[in-house]
DNA sequence: TGTACATCAGTGAACGCGCGTTCACTGATGTAC
DNA sequence: TGTACATCAGTGAACGCGCGTTCACTGATGTAC
């Protein structure tokens, strides 16, 4: 081997990453191989010695935003909020303003629905690691019912999150990031 | 005039029917303009006598969605088992698997994000009818609760149909959908 | 140590393709007289 | 009633463009001896 070992391996990470932030703010079929390259310092004849296609790039970068995910929820539920931190930061207008560095439940699930297996795969490994961490909100519950919560509250989050984001009223945009807050609380705690 | 005047009308609406189905399975980006002219049994040409861009296109469809969910919400509340018929029905396998003809909510909010104003507007008017809608599931609250609570519940309803359609794993799917309807439930009657 | 060589990540131009959009034309229709 | 005409929804080919992908080449690197 010639070049050092983890050059070609860190250069891949810097793809994936931008990839992972680029499709999280425009979309998969929104954001372009050249644009990301370009994103990485790179041009797009590079991409090909990285990935096989888009399609692989995709699914690397979705499993890289639920990984980063997971392990700020952990953070977030280690803290001394615990789940109302996470839930309050989750549904706070600075993540509904930066969907580069957010969930991608909120704002890929509808368009990794559309894709190939692989992507759904990565979606659907991250989604069930998303809820087996929030799932240890309710350690008093049986196991089943402490999971079907977290599911539930997962949906709530990004259901709400879509919605504000998607609004144009910046009133109701509001208005739906706190209603999503009181009924996510009233569910965690009832 | 030469031509019927209701001739003209009449094709503009399939169009928008055409469109909106088809924006709800492959999303706005994914669909073409040529691909939704055959569909209408037109040729492509024939588009821009309709519509100056497929933006527009794009915010009539997002309309005509939202308004058709409308129409079957208030069938619904107005039916026997009211909302909680249309959270089963909501969050059902057969609204999962059918996305031409379900709530646009689930299907185009994030991508509603990604576009003009005019399609955020029309996506923010449908949102509010379905929410003014909802929130008379709650006659005894307080105007403002009750709209609180319809929000966090549409949100819900969106949000936990979204996951369910990522997810390629069938029985997690179905898991999705059930931990959803009892959430739902449980905030309707909380 | 120095030199010739092999490797291969990255470059940048080119590929075919499908996109949204434009446009000259067609032909069915209703109107004028 | 019949004929010449004006309208205009729809046709279908073409436009430029950006997409994902390919490929011949470059040049920095580590290896061999």
């Amino acid at each position: 081997m010639r070049y050092p070992k983890e050059h070609k391996e860190q250069t891949r990470q810097r793809i994936v990453e931008t990839a992972s932030r680029n499709f999280r703010v425009r979309g998969i079929d929104g954001e372009g191989v050249a644009s990301i390259m370009q994103g990485a310092g790179l041009t797009n004849g590079a991409f090909f010695n990285h990935f096989a296609s888009k399609e692989e790039l995709a699914q690397a970068a979705m499993t890289h935003a639920m990984d980063e995910r997971a392990a700020y929820l952990g953070v977030q539920l280690e803290g001394k909020r615990g789940v109302e931190g996470y839930i309050r930061a989750y549904l706070s207008a600075r993540h509904r303003d930066s969907p580069e560095a957010g969930c991608p439940v909120a704002s890929l699930a509808p368009e990794a629905a559309r894709h190939s297996g692989e992507v759904r795969d990565a979606f659907t490994n991250g989604f069930v690691g998303l809820v087996d961490g929030l799932s240890h909100a309710w350690p008093s519950l049986p196991r089943k019912a402490a999971r079907a919560r977290a599911i539930a509250l997962y949906g709530l989050m990004a259901g709400c999150l879509g919605v504000a984001r998607a609004t144009d009223d910046e009133k109701l945009s509001g208005e739906v990031l706190s209603a999503g807050i009181r009924a996510a609380l009233e569910l965690v705690s009832g």
